[in-house]
DNA sequence: CTTAAACTGCTAAAAAATTAGCAGTTGCAA
DNA sequence: TTGCAACTGCTAATTTTTTAGCAGTTTAAG
């Protein structure tokens, strides 16, 4: 298993990703808003740089100033992070988990049966890849 | 919500509390093998002092050594961790989560079967809280 | 076209994290 | 009970992170 992001970036540069994550892309003004004790202007923009020639970030321009977003896929950095927080506290059981999630959250109905729609769907997924024996 | 764990911690700090929370406890020279780039044994042992005096580890003396072991209820950090992954990653949905987990782990039957289970309880109860009204 | 506001690039200082050396203590086996 | 191996406590140096100032550029309004 490759690292998880946070073993990988300092604590600001954390926080950063975790807001660009979030919002999917922003501006530095917008980061600095949503971060913990926010440092200035001027040092969210040295840590975005730096996220940015480590990989983790791109920029474009639009109307004269920089929108930052992930340069990784989305996809594999949620599916990473899941991995290592089951790895971490739940010794890697889906099961385990998803109780947590369950005991933790107040889910609505159609929240539930969507839940079972999934798994639904898993189930025959299964039967189909075991008849490709 | 309170920080996540990650953004209260240095990179070494969050590396040290994955391993304890893996083993559940842990002496300095276990958790210093399971470190990516291990450092000293002296170093380890110098974060493990800094985590305690935080209040993230307690450690009790037996043959001689100190064995760590976090010092927060395991449930409530990993409530904390999940909300904020949640939060992150599928904008607070339990089942944007969940797809993404079953599509990234290939469950046995007795998994799927297990998450039916937990399912239907989480139902049952809802419709016992509805009664209350 | 002019100008002010907002933004970027570059630089350097301050603070925090990370590292490990060494002296002293503890535990265990001979 | 003596000595060795393993461990802790304390300390200090190095490296990384974090901070922000300032000069120059871009944008959009008048």
């Amino acid at each position: 298993m490759v690292d998880p992001l946070h073993t990988q970036l300092s604590r600001r540069e954390s926080q950063i990703m975790d807001v660009i994550f979030q919002l999917g892309e922003a501006t530095a003004v917008e980061i600095m808003e949503r971060l913990p004790d926010p440092p200035s202007n001027s040092s969210v923009r040295t840590l975005l740089t730096i996220l940015e020639q480590k990989g983790h970030l791109t920029h474009r321009r639009e109307g004269g100033r920089f929108i930052y977003a992930p340069s990784l896929a989305p996809e594999k950095v949620k599916r990473s992070a899941l991995s290592h927080l089951m790895e971490t506290f739940f010794g890697g059981s889906v099961p385990k988990m998803v109780a947590t999630l369950l005991s933790t959250n107040d889910l609505s109905e159609s929240d539930l049966d969507e839940l079972t729609q999934l798994i639904e769907q898993a189930k025959k997924e299964e039967k189909e890849d075991d008849s490709l024996d």
